[in-house]
DNA sequence: AACCGATGGTTTGATATTTGAACCAGTTCG
DNA sequence: CGAACTGGTTCAAATATCAAACCATCGGTT
């Protein structure tokens, strides 16, 4: 591992639950040496990337992180056209639904939506990266996306998020092969306890997957007629994701979308 | 220059006007080395940091950016909650104002508005890191904050921005005492030209400058009227930024505000 | 077709930087 | 006090960097 990626992975530690981290917290979670840690961190900061706390010594994500984020999207308002259609979707399920852009060999959430209309909800962690293997977006991006992606990940073990994850090899690769057919994944309790979703993959200008769109609800609430309205309903929202972001569905994947209308 | 330092200074030479840069053109930018130069934007893909178009090999900002900013805007709304703030301002002024925050040694563009009234703006680019002596948020900076900046700052060479940009340390050192004095900074022309610009400190829980509140107008259109409108507005809107951040304003500094009043 | 001048990307071996175990210093708590 | 935490710093050994040369590919020109 490079040095730009263990500073970088450092970063990735930050999360909804957890906005500050010390050095030593830094160690722990990173597994490298203390002096590394301290001079990455030390760097990152002097770049705007971390902020420190002068009262706690804890870092905490810096200003340049939004100076970027605000130049992306003003070149590139990937979150401010997919937003619309997220919401349209979530309010017609009346579940969440997130579009996720690949990020290396993880899927990096870009925009979510919760209708909010029952008492249960999934958790979503916008800082959250979802590893391929445990989720259905992550099916999703294994069988649409780059062809080198699933025969890199197996060349690593697969690390179990709950009791129901895929970490058999051949599992997998049967799985993904299933969702090249059907065009759409489901996965059940695969990254989250009680948690069932569905996910479609979402493509840039390149018949290659750039992303997915998903839905996920309470497994409890996953009934067949659920199950239905998502399968009819999310070929054609990632079809409309994909155009928004100005890309093109394949051909071959537009047709099994459409025989199973 | 240590390793990540070089990597994420790659990151700033996207700006409004250039959202994808080459291979050779960051070579060029960054006067670096071709193959060091590869292998940085390598990692930073790898992370999501960047993402390479297929078609053109050419590198945009990626995914992973967008991430990390929603989490920090969700553990601390700066943008979210200066905007109401600078928006008033700006509508009231009838200018461009904008807030940025100290990134090592330049300033950060937090949120920027243009009330839009004039025929004639102000350009701002939120990609543009703000030099610290060429700008009134500099100047505000360096009176206001760490007193180890100025310091440092005299230990490099004043690269000149316009034709009326400080570049002497003597010359510096006694405007920045001035608008320590003043609690507010002028410039005229320094950054760009037929651009004149007022700005105040904003404050966190420490008393040292975290970031400036600016307005900035056409040299033509910075008459004795409006300069005394914003001298009479614009403390007043440093002090409502750093109560939103949650800081507080010295009190050596309220003073000198309350007797200008 | 052959050529040119770009581009992105890779290799090599001397050189410089990064690394990590141990070390230092300040707090907090019994 | 001393133990157990912090955050932060030092100096041989591992790793990354640099410069220059090289390869492949693209688009236009002769």
């Amino acid at each position: 591992m490079g040095t730009i990626t263990k500073a970088l992975s450092l970063l990735n530690h930050f999360s909804a639950s957890r906005s500050e981290i010390g050095l030593t917290e830094f160690r722990n979670l990173s597994g490298q040496d203390k002096a590394t840690v301290h001079r990455h961190l030390s760097e990152l900061t002097a770049n705007g990337f971390l902020e420190q706390n002068p009262g706690t010594k804890g870092y905490r994500l810096g200003p340049a992180i939004l100076r970027l984020a605000a130049v992306r999207e003003r070149l590139f308002p990937a979150r401010r056209l997919v937003a619309p259609l997220v919401e349209k979707l979530a309010g017609e399920l009346g579940e969440l639904v997130h579009v996720s852009l690949r990020e290396g060999d993880h899927l990096s959430p870009l925009y979510h939506f919760d209708a909010l209309i029952h008492g249960t909800r999934v958790y979503f962690d916008e800082a959250e990266l979802l590893p391929l293997h445990a989720t259905a977006s992550g099916l999703a991006m294994l069988a649409f996306g780059p062809t080198d992606l699933l025969p890199k990940l197996l060349k690593t073990k697969l690390k179990p998020s709950t009791g129901h994850t895929i970490t058999d090899s051949e599992l997998l690769k049967q799985t993904v092969d299933q969702v090249r057919n059907d065009g759409i994944a489901f996965v059940d309790q695969g990254f989250e306890e009680h948690v069932s979703s569905f996910a479609s993959p979402v493509f840039g200008d390149l018949p290659e997957a750039i992303g997915t769109i998903a839905v996920a609800a309470p497994s409890v609430r996953m009934t067949d007629e659920l199950k239905a309205k998502i399968r009819a309903t999310l070929p054609l929202a990632a079809t409309e994701v994909t155009e928004k972001l100005g890309g093109v569905v394949p051909v071959d994947l537009r047709r099994i979308w459409r025989n199973a209308a």
